[in-house]
DNA sequence: CTTGAAACTGTTCATTTGTACAGTATAACT
DNA sequence: AGTTATACTGTACAAATGAACAGTTTCAAG
């Protein structure tokens, strides 16, 4: 997808920070005072612009409609709202209570939403050569289609897996990180197959 | 200050759990349709008594300008809204909509509390064999000591390393997760060396 | 019995707001 | 040279929205 302009980076960095800081976006007409544009077309059109590049979609006919990809809106914030503070280089001699560099805050809580990700508990170590344990959570964003060779969720008769995922032709290859496993071909003409999302991320609970 | 009645206790539970699965606020209109109120004005008056009880303040003329006190809206974590839900299995057909087996919730945001744990992202691939990646983010519980043999932060003369660590008699072992590495010994007695916590969790961002 | 809060219906109105249309100017491709 | 994307101005309008006013009903407390 083409790379953002830099005045609509500007508008997305605006709209972040408003969300941030005020928790609502702004109206058209707010973006358009900020910018000190006289006309609120021309908000319509960056928000246009961005909504095509896939940055952010808008509900018809409503007010503050604009809705920003999470993946945007949570390049974990520098806001110390909620999250578990990201420490860079930790002092000596006190806690973390003085914190020296404090390289922000990695938001678990909202990384994730509940509408587009969901969370799949890997059995087995057939990624484990990908660093996917037995018993870790994999954070799935919900999506039918992956790239080719990208870590997915592969349904094949209702049985869900992790693999990287390739569809060549009529046939899916679901390929496993682990030299002991042979990657697995599935003839999609045969088998119900589907792709139940992409991994974006992998959570490990140490006891 | 009073307490909320029942229909009141019902309206913040929907404007809450409008923030937690839209991201925005409902508008009085909105409101009144999910309620099947036939006057708007019945939303207001609503809302201006949960102003009162101070649950929430109000953007003056501001469309969707409901703003609920943080202390409703970070509260529930024991809703299922919170967390990303964890899917056993996924069904055949239809998209997580419709959940098959559902078997909780990976509650990210609560399972950490900035207050006890801290993050560190690892740089190098010294724990490789211990599925940790260069640049995952650990999720360091702040404590003084480990058990021996326990993945913690070894902070050695001001400078933090995720490893093993193991006490014995006068010196610290930080044991890598690395056939190429070796384990570093550290004298307690000539070096400045404290435990900054155990390691409770691993995350990791695909790209 | 009266008062008052709570929980509404019903209506009106001024703003706020998204959206559309008609242009202008500039720079980048083709 | 012509087309397209970007970045606007300016105007207009219908729909969405908050806010206000006038009532009604119920029900508990004084």
């Amino acid at each position: 997808m083409k790379p953002l302009t830099q005045k609509q980076q500007e508008i997305l960095d605006y709209l972040v920070e408003c969300v941030r800081e005020n928790n609502y976006v702004p109206t058209l007409r707010e973006i358009a005072a900020h910018f000190e544009f006289r006309s609120v077309n021309a908000v319509n059109d960056h928000l246009n612009a961005l909504e095509k590049k896939g940055v952010l979609s808008r509900r018809a006919n409503s007010s503050r409609g604009i809705e920003i990809a999470s993946e945007y809106l949570n390049e974990m914030s520098i806001e110390p709202s909620a999250g578990v503070p990201i420490v860079g280089r930790v002092a000596a001699g006190t806690p973390i209570a003085a914190i020296e560099n404090l390289d922000g805050y990695l938001e678990l809580g909202t990384l994730y939403t509940p509408q587009k990700h969901y969370a799949l508990r890997v059995h087995g170590d057939s990624m484990i050569d990908d660093g996917i344990w037995d018993g870790d959570f994999v954070i799935v964003h919900e999506q039918n289609r992956v790239e080719n060779g990208e870590i997915g969720v592969a349904i094949v008769e209702g049985e869900a897996t992790v693999k990287r995922i390739r569809i060549v032709g009529a046939r899916a290859e679901l390929i496993p990180a682990n030299t002991l496993y042979s990657p697995i071909l599935v003839d999609l003409a045969m088998t119900d197959f589907r792709v139940g999302g992409k991994v974006v991320g992998i959570h490990r609970l140490l006891k």
